[in-house]
DNA sequence: ATTATCTATAGATCTATAGATAATGC
DNA sequence: ATTATCTATAGATCTATAGATAATGC
């Protein structure tokens, strides 16, 4: 028998692991090429088992799909407090290479070309970032604090597709890019300024 | 809009305008349903014409994409001057439903999708928006002005395809959504403020 | 006996091509 | 005679399923 490794040998009649496998390798290829370009048997392949086992665990591609992005895509939402999260979801955003934890926000944003796949979850996921992203918006006005988070969450959508297609923008100074988008976010989402503001500068 | 044949049926044998039909239907819909999820087939009978005419015509697909986005992409960095090219490119990105006038810019952005489409094409003509982007940055560093241009037309990919997705953010407030897109545009391209800026390198 | 895994393939696209048909030009 | 258009279909995917095989549990 083989000493237990930390992926672990997938042969060996396991259900879970199986599925874990499949919801992985399913993570990394929605994140990386979207959902139209990712074919099951490329997801069963980099699993490392069977093509018919993703249909019976997961019914079709998009049940798959929908579990993938719905296990742990809150996770940047939650990793810390609410108050870094503007600034915690540009550094995921950008260091999506380094490390995996980007993959759940990647893959709901990709899964954004595909009109009508997962569509509630992905719905639900979308309304939890821009809620949140709402929340850090200094206005009574609900609908214009949700509209400002909106428009931040299709840069990031934007963002992530520039980078991940051959668009001009994915081989810059990240550091600078970062500081420029936090820049601009905080202005999205920050206070009008007094000439736009509807009551004039008292002081 | 969706049928407009200027001059009579297509039957009447006239290339000329059967490669202008699948032109134009075309733009239209890898426009709103990205280069991948197009088919030839919905192409041609939008087109009103037999689908073998489009590899006639065009080679193959991507040889129409190609074609499409070339022919008059650079339209809305032309249509006036240079000093509006900010509110003229945002004007056209939110009133793509009213007029047709986006749809090379909008084809251009979401073509983004397909890594490997076009490719030519497409970094042309997304290298001639950055550029013209970085113009507005005043700034002597030009690479820095660049990454600011991109970090933009990202912004405007991802808009685009929110809105043709069913992400949220299509149907909000346009008005609001130009007034703050543009105000953080400006604060992205615009001068940094002085607490952010340092000393020029080197000076 | 149950069920996880695998084999083989159906069925539905989709891109692309070969060759037939028919409208124009000489 | 040339060539624009159409018919028919090849060939390549891709999703999904039916049923066989084989490893576990009772």
């Amino acid at each position: 028998m083989t000493s237990a490794r930390p992926s672990g040998p997938i042969r060996t009649r396991d259900a879970a692991a199986t599925r874990r496998a499949l919801l992985a390798a399913g993570r990394e290829l929605f994140a990386s090429e979207g959902f139209d370009r990712t074919t099951v048997r490329a997801v069963a392949e980099r699993a490392g088992v069977n093509q018919a086992l993703l249909f019976r665990y997961f019914g079709n591609k998009e049940g798959l799909f929908a579990e993938a992005i719905r296990d742990d895509a809150l996770e940047v939402l939650e990793a810390g407090p609410r108050r870094d999260l503007l600034e915690r979801t540009v550094a995921t955003l950008f260091h999506a290479s380094s490390a995996a934890d980007a993959e759940p926000l990647l893959a709901v944003l990709r899964g954004a070309s595909s009109s009508q796949i997962g569509a509630e979850v992905r719905q639900q996921l979308a309304d939890s970032y821009v809620s949140a992203f709402a929340d850090l918006v200094d206005t009574p006005d609900r609908a214009d604090a949700v509209l400002r988070a909106e428009l931040f969450l299709s840069w990031l959508l934007g963002i992530s597709l520039s980078r991940s297609a051959d668009l001009p923008g994915h081989s810059l100074d990240e550091v600078a890019a970062q500081a420029h988008l936090l820049r601009a976010a905080r202005a999205l989402l920050g206070p009008l300024p007094a000439t736009l503001a509807t009551d004039p500068p008292g002081s």
